[in-house]
DNA sequence: TCAGATGTTATTTTT
DNA sequence: TAACATCTGA
């Protein structure tokens, strides 16, 4: 269009209070089918706005129009929209949204995530302070692996460290933009083991400078320290970005924030000449959220940020979305009831246009198996009445509930896929593989040299490491030049060959990266076939007479596809922006819409995306919540939000479903009903197998067939009404657990659950059974105990069954008698 | 140095 | 269960 390609400098004055009446002419198309509130939030031109939008709420819509509508109306260049999202895939496909809106790609937009916009503008700035545009970027891997070492050299694990406790201090500090100076000066020395925690922080630091590495936390951190320290580089910034939008506002962290802050600041040297520059000083500000799917919070995301937006930019106009494109009502009030037991919140209700629609469905599983079958049993059943299977997906709290749910899937033949989990990325063979790649390209890299210096073994061991390592530091080289320089070390023969082997072919792969090579850099996959090759690496796999190996080598052949595909897709894609995409790829990146499969995935990683129809998982106490949540603050109203996104992701039919037993590690465990559960009101929901009915002649293999008419459904759920408590039919009692953490759980609703479901429920009580006890079974008949192992509540019953042979029971709910 | 055995321990969510 | 650490003998 013409006048996108001739912007005015005056703005296009729109009354946000005078709806769309005299609104601006380039604006009607873009404001077509959206609703007032929709309108006003794409529309409305000030500093600061704050969207507050409901799940399912056309956000995405709105954000896209909005920055569509800057362009077209000529009020902003594409380069001047700075749009953050959570994730790639988000970005990627607001990116295409409004190119579609536009009609044209626009270039020069950035739209991405908070750390590919931060590492973008580090790999410009990073030579300002003391680092280098090819520095690494550790993922939390690497970070473990980096803390794991500081605390044996340390020996900080005498004072009680685990990796894993200093890890997460570390990124909390860190995303309240702390560093180990700043702490330290806070620290109590008195303390030893702060002070042995202060030299942890400090020694993590410095790896990672030395490293030339930073890890996730630091590409925010950092990016707000160059800022502050480097004025005129903050400034470059702020002058370019005029209009900043931000989605998922309610999970961004303190450092986040401060970024934010920074680049909306308006640019410096405005102020002092006393110059209103046409853009207003700082640049614009959009935030788009939802206090109730705040689910990071683990992770450093403070809530405050959006609740006290206003506070933060006065004047900031709030526009609220509440009514409901994707869901049935059923399905919301569901999501409304849950949500409603969190108090500390504002209240807002999702409704819709489309009718009630089905009833939940639940049903309740007599193991994890078990739930995996009805679950696949019902996906056969969606398919077989015309869903596709990506329209299909599965949600679970915790990674681990795949396995059950894999184990039948591939059994029922159901195409399926997992996101995230054990990633692709993650694998040791992989890992390795992107190891010899950084150390190519970031030869200060020492966890990544030291991770390759004996992959594929060479015969170089720990002491040769620390012989190398300490050589590099007397003589203030990198650990490269150290290796070239092997020979002075006077080791053995056979080591001082090998390092210097491993040197050549590292300094032989540089060259093929360096910039001012004849014919430009190599590709990608040119350097990691060289690697491959010439370490001998895949051939090891190969050789290798564990079976697994093989899969190894295949995964690093399939790694090798990658960067081809990588080199198609980005012909001028050096080596490091091949490491940085890799790095900073999500979970649901990797989601192929089109790939005819369902996905299955934690509840945290579908925040954002929605199906036809939805299986939420495992709804459970100690699963959801976690077990590992209950002694948080706030841990269990957080929980509920993971619920209710869980929920709201459903657009025409949701199951949720809970097994009675849950097998981990190895174990069996009795699991109890969700106190969630019990929120969603009793009429939206149609049990197939109730926690109470479950018992009845319920067994792994039977509890799927058996007709069942649903009737009873209502009656054996409603624990809350048919208890005659006081609560009477009004709205559920908040304040059940209200963050005071109460140990076994909310105590009213709880007692009447276990009361409940273990009075229908078959329970053994303290039955005892010793070796050579002969036992009948619901379904597997009759049969002899070989031995009990377990304890109390957990007591397991190794049985062999004359029809069935050995199986294990776990025997205070097994469907058995004595004989 | 390394393979194999044996013992131990932990299992939330993720950019 | 499975990943991991530590130990042992070659």
């Amino acid at each position: 269009m013409s006048d996108t390609t001739t912007p005015r400098l005056q703005p296009v004055v729109v009354d946000p209070s005078g709806g769309s009446a005299g609104g601006a002419p380039e604006g009607d198309e873009l404001l077509a089918g959206l609703n007032p509130e929709q309108r006003e939030a794409v529309v409305y031109r000030g500093q600061a706005l704050l969207i507050v939008a409901g799940a399912g709420s056309g956000k995405t819509r709105v954000l896209t129009h909005r920055i569509a509508g800057l362009i077209k109306s000529g009020e902003a260049w594409p380069s001047q929209i700075l749009a953050i999202t959570f994730t790639n895939k988000a970005a990627a496909e607001m990116r295409e949204r409004v190119g579609h809106l536009l009609g044209q790609v626009a270039e020069g937009m950035w739209i991405s995530t908070f750390h590919s916009a931060c590492v973008r503008i580090l790999r410009r700035e990073a030579e300002n302070f003391g680092f280098t545009k090819s520095f690494t970027i550790y993922d939390s891997a690497d970070s473990r692996a980096l803390v794991k070492r500081i605390i044996k050299d340390l020996q900080a694990d005498t004072f009680g460290f685990t990796v894993s406790q200093v890890t997460a201090k570390i990124s909390k500090l860190k995303n309240e933009l702390a560093d180990a100076d700043s702490y330290a000066r806070t620290a109590n020395f008195n303390d030893p083991q702060e002070a042995m925690f202060v030299e942890c922080f400090r020694a993590y630091s410095r790896a990672l400078r030395e490293a030339n590495a930073f890890d996730f936390d630091d590409l925010i951190s950092q990016t707000v320290f160059l800022f502050r320290a480097f004025p005129q580089v903050a400034e470059k910034y702020q002058r370019r970005f005029r209009h900043i939008l931000v989605d998922e506002y309610q999970d961004t962290n303190h450092a986040q924030y401060s970024l934010i802050r920074e680049l909306t600041k308006a640019p410096e040297s405005n102020e002092l000449s006393g110059l209103a520059s046409f853009g207003g000083g700082g640049a614009s500000l959009t935030v788009v959220g939802d206090s109730d799917q705040s689910i990071y919070a683990f992770r450093g995301a403070d809530i405050r940020n959006i609740v006290e937006f206003e506070r933060d930019f006065p004047g900031a106009r709030v526009v609220l979305l509440e009514q409901n494109y994707r869901s049935t009502q059923n399905i919301l009030s569901a999501a409304n009831a849950v949500i409603s037991n969190n108090f500390d919140r504002k209240d807002k209700k999702l409704w819709t246009a489309v009718g009630d629609g089905e009833k939940i469905i639940g049903f309740t599983g007599y193991s994890g198996h078990d739930e995996a079958q009805f679950v696949a049993d019902e996906i056969a059943k969606l398919h077989e009445g015309g869903m596709a299977y990506n329209d299909i997906a599965v949600f679970y709290r915790t990674n681990s509930q795949t396995r059950a749910l894999e184990e039948i899937f591939i059994r029922s033949a159901l195409p399926y896929r997992v996101l995230g989990g054990t990633k692709f990325y993650e694998r040791a063979e992989i890992k390795d593989a992107m190891a010899y790649l950084s150390a190519v390209a970031n030869p200060f890299d020492g966890l990544a040299l030291r991770r390759i210096l004996n992959t594929p073994k060479r015969g170089i061991g720990p002491a040769t490491e620390t012989a190398l390592a300490g050589f590099a530091e007397r003589n203030e080289i990198s650990y490269r030049e150290a290796m070239r320089r092997a020979k002075e070390l006077s080791l053995g023969p056979k080591v001082t060959g090998a390092i210097l082997q491993l040197a050549g072919l590292l300094d032989e792969a540089s060259e093929l990266v360096d910039p001012s090579r004849v014919g430009g850099e190599a590709p990608v996959s040119e350097v990691l076939q060289v690697l491959m090759e010439r370490s001998a690496y895949v051939a090891t796999l190969r050789a290798s007479r564990d079976p697994q190996d093989e899969a190894r080598a295949e995964n690093v052949e399939e790694l090798l596809a990658v960067t081809k595909e990588f080199n198609r897709n980005n012909p001028d894609g050096t080596l490091l922006d091949f490491l940085t995409e890799v790095s900073l790829v999500a979970a649901v990146d990797d989601l192929d819409d089109s790939s005819g499969t369902v996905s299955l995935m934690t509840l945290h990683t579908a925040k954002g995306l929605e199906y036809d129809a939805v299986f939420l998982t495992g709804v459970e106490e100690d699963l959801l919540p976690h077990r590992m949540s209950a002694g948080e603050p706030g841990g269990p109203a957080e929980e509920r939000r993971l619920f209710y996104v869980g929920i709201t992701r459903a657009r025409k039919r949701l199951f949720i479903s809970l097994a009675m037993t849950r097998a981990q590690f190895g174990e069996t465990a009795v699991a109890m009903p969700s106190r969630y559960l019990q929120e969603i009101p009793a009429e939206l929901v149609e049990w197939i197998q109730s926690p109470g009915m479950a018992s009845r002649g319920g067994s792994e293999t039977r509890a799927l067939n058996g007709s069942r008419g649903g009737s009873y459904g209502g009656v054996s759920y409603g624990s809350r009404s048919g208890s005659g408590s006081s609560s009477g039919s009004g709205s559920p009692r908040f304040g059940a657990d209200g963050g005071y953490g109460l140990p076994p759980g909310p105590p009213r609703p709880k007692t009447e659950w276990a009361n409940r479901v273990t009075g229908q429920v078959r329970d053994n009580g303290d039955l005892t059974l010793v070796p050579g006890d002969r036992i009948k079974h619901a379904d597997f008949g009759e049969g002899r105990v070989n031995q009990v192992t377990g304890e109390g509540a957990k007591r397991v019953a190794h049985v062999t069954f004359e029809a069935v042979g050995a199986k294990k029971l776990l025997i205070k709910i097994a469907p058995i008698e004595k004989l």
